[in-house]
DNA sequence: TTATATGTAACAAATTATATTACAATTAAA
DNA sequence: TTTAATTGTAATATAATTTGTTACATATAA
């Protein structure tokens, strides 16, 4: 996918794991990432539901990684984003009467899904704490 | 990138290896991935500059491919089009008064090129007549 | 009670992707 | 030699996707 959701997920991610249990809002995210913190939030939603964060309302409020941060992978963030298909889009209505267009997309997902595991199982080796170990 | 191109190309490569030799013109392949013939003579002409087809002006005229078949892969066509970051987008202005923001780019560059070099590694494996086998 | 957060919906703007139109240049065949 | 078919490419238009903005209900600490 051609977005910076992904990008935009390791970023918070990383944040987080620098300041770990102080619940930072979703502001300073915006800040540092420098995009608009409602799509901070939204992508903070998202997360949330993968379990990766917890979030907390009001006055002193904002969100913290929630779990052991030493159990964190890349390829959790990844798939939480569900950014899947790293090969692009296939065309939505190539030709049945053609002996190519009949079966290309099935042969295209065949394609696409073994890439996209490959891509997973590449960043399932990656902890986000060593990730984190690079920043200052 | 979130687009068809990379699924375009392995679409109109993999007719060509079906029709080897012949002149086959771009309506023909626009008809088969069922969208507009100008959008395939661009994608021909990335084709061609990687040097993965040859093109015939004028009547009769037309696309073929350029080089014995058994020796072109699906890494070829996927560097061809030049799609290359697989895990999306860096977002663009990081705060560079942030410890994160400041290094956040350089290390997801490290991130996405490796992921892509894993990408073209795992296709340089693929055989684009082996793809075609599939197709009646 | 107030100030500061989140959560989320609705809408707007910007960017990217695809399609369309137009036409010069080329080539085979009638 | 003329005609029809085709590529190559530019310019423009339309559609789809992505990102940003505004608004506000809800929650919570001080």
């Amino acid at each position: 996918m051609n977005n910076t959701r992904f990008a935009t997920a390791i970023h918070i991610m990383t944040l987080l794991a620098k300041m770990p249990g102080a619940w930072v809002s979703s502001d300073f995210l915006a800040g540092s990432i420098n995009i608009n913190a409602v799509i901070v939030r939204k992508e903070l939603s998202v997360l949330r539901e993968a379990g990766l964060v917890e979030s907390k309302k009001g006055k002193e409020g904002g969100s913290r990684i929630s779990k052991k941060m030493d159990e964190i992978y890349i390829s959790e963030i990844f798939q939480a984003i569900n950014n899947s298909d790293v090969l692009g889009k296939k065309n939505n209505h190539p030709n049945p009467k053609c002996f190519v267009g009949k079966e290309i997309n099935n042969n295209l997902n065949n394609l696409f899904t073994e890439t996209n595991d490959l891509v997973i199982q590449f960043l399932s080796k990656k902890k986000l704490s060593e990730f984190a170990e690079n920043f200052g």
